[in-house]
DNA sequence: GGCCTCCATCATAGATACAAGTCGTGGCTA
DNA sequence: TAGCCACGACTTGTATCTATGATGGAGGCC
């Protein structure tokens, strides 16, 4: 991993995920415009693959292509952050509800979730807020994918962007304490078997993560 | 409008509706391999706008693109139309919860969803299916963007498309009787503002739909 | 001074050209 | 005859080139 493959990856989905990771990190804020010939010069290519990479940045809901104009970067609408939010909730309760209707599927899913669990805990104590934020999303992600729509899944997994998008900041490690605590309680009410309060502690553990969105 | 605007349309915008087209009505089955330059020869365009149209097709799930290889038509899992019924009744069912929540909201709704209703009755009567098919799902649009979030809006809209797919063939007229007295069920049920008996009359109607889908 | 027009500039849309990878086929060899 | 290898047809990936539309500012007109 000395040397990254810098010219391995297809020329496209570099340009992609260039102007994505940008995009979610916040270097590109909503209300910008970008061309493709810019994308193309920073990274030694042509436009032809940068144009790809708009295209399927736009049909993401990221950008709007604006025909011979350019490629404005869709701004966060003010009601996003309630959007994605109240999203999240309707999937990850239809979920849980789903799973923690069979015994079988439940218990395979709780043996998963104790390991993530573990997973955050281990990366709170190294002080790795990083790797911490991507086993907090793997704890959700794990719930909706026993629901084993295929469909919803999908949806879901956007919705992660965006919500990434939104934070585009760490979270302060002090309250990862507290969400962990909270993540166990989820688990508990899953372990039970009771999908009504599983869905009243997501909507407490979700509503916290919005007011850090809209803080 | 008496000539078509044959090439008015951008080619990246008829390349994609073609494509769309003919996968939704069934003509490119599930594992079809379809290639750039067919498409291309076959408009009378350059593969540029095609490549475009077949990267949005592969976003939205319909298609696979394999390098150097060709584009597979993505077959219809055995699981999707549960997992479209599943998914529509999830979303409609919280969107008819969060408008009846509100006095004002449900009675705008409700004068929305009585006028779609008088459109489905005058198309039945005039024999018009493919009007009737559209209202149809106008009723159940309606009511999802009363629910008022964006992202379940977009959400909702791409299973429209795969429920056409998978359909793919007219619903004959007959049962449009009894479909309408369930969407006048349904309207009923909001106007008393009773999400819960709106959620489990849903639930028998798209029973319904699942039936026939799964013939 | 304010407004309208024209044009230079810039960005995309689409076409074309070229490079490179994959797979099946047919002939050669043992 | 069975197995292997090389070649050719086909496909995508990327670059480049041309045409066209949109914009904004300079300069003239009222």
């Amino acid at each position: 991993m000395a040397s990254a493959p810098l010219t391995s990856a297809p020329a496209g989905e570099r340009a992609y995920a260039d102007v994505r990771d940008r995009i979610l990190s916040g270097e590109l804020a909503g209300g910008d415009l970008i061309s493709e010939g810019e994308v193309a010069a920073r990274l030694g290519i042509s436009r032809t693959p940068v144009r790809e990479a708009f295209l399927r940045l736009q049909a993401e809901g990221f950008m709007k292509l604006y025909p011979k104009r350019g490629a404005l970067i869709v701004p966060i609408a003010r009601s996003e952050a309630r959007d994605v939010i109240e999203a999240r909730e309707l999937v990850e309760a239809h979920a849980a509800r789903v799973v923690t209707g069979d015994a079988a599927r439940t218990t395979a899913l709780v043996a998963q979730l104790r390991q993530n669990l573990e997973l955050q805990r281990s990366t709170v104590r190294d002080g790795d807020l990083g790797a911490y934020a991507a086993a907090d999303a793997d704890f959700h992600s794990t719930i909706v994918q026993a629901g084993g729509n295929e469909l919803i899944i999908r949806f879901y997994e956007s919705l992660r962007a965006r919500q990434v998008r939104m934070i585009a900041t760490s979270v302060p490690g002090a309250v990862a304490e507290s969400v962990i605590a909270q993540h166990e309680a989820l688990l508990a009410a899953i372990d039970a078997r009771d999908a009504d309060r599983f869905a009243a502690l997501l909507h407490d553990h979700l509503s916290e993560v919005h007011e850090v969105l809209i803080r």
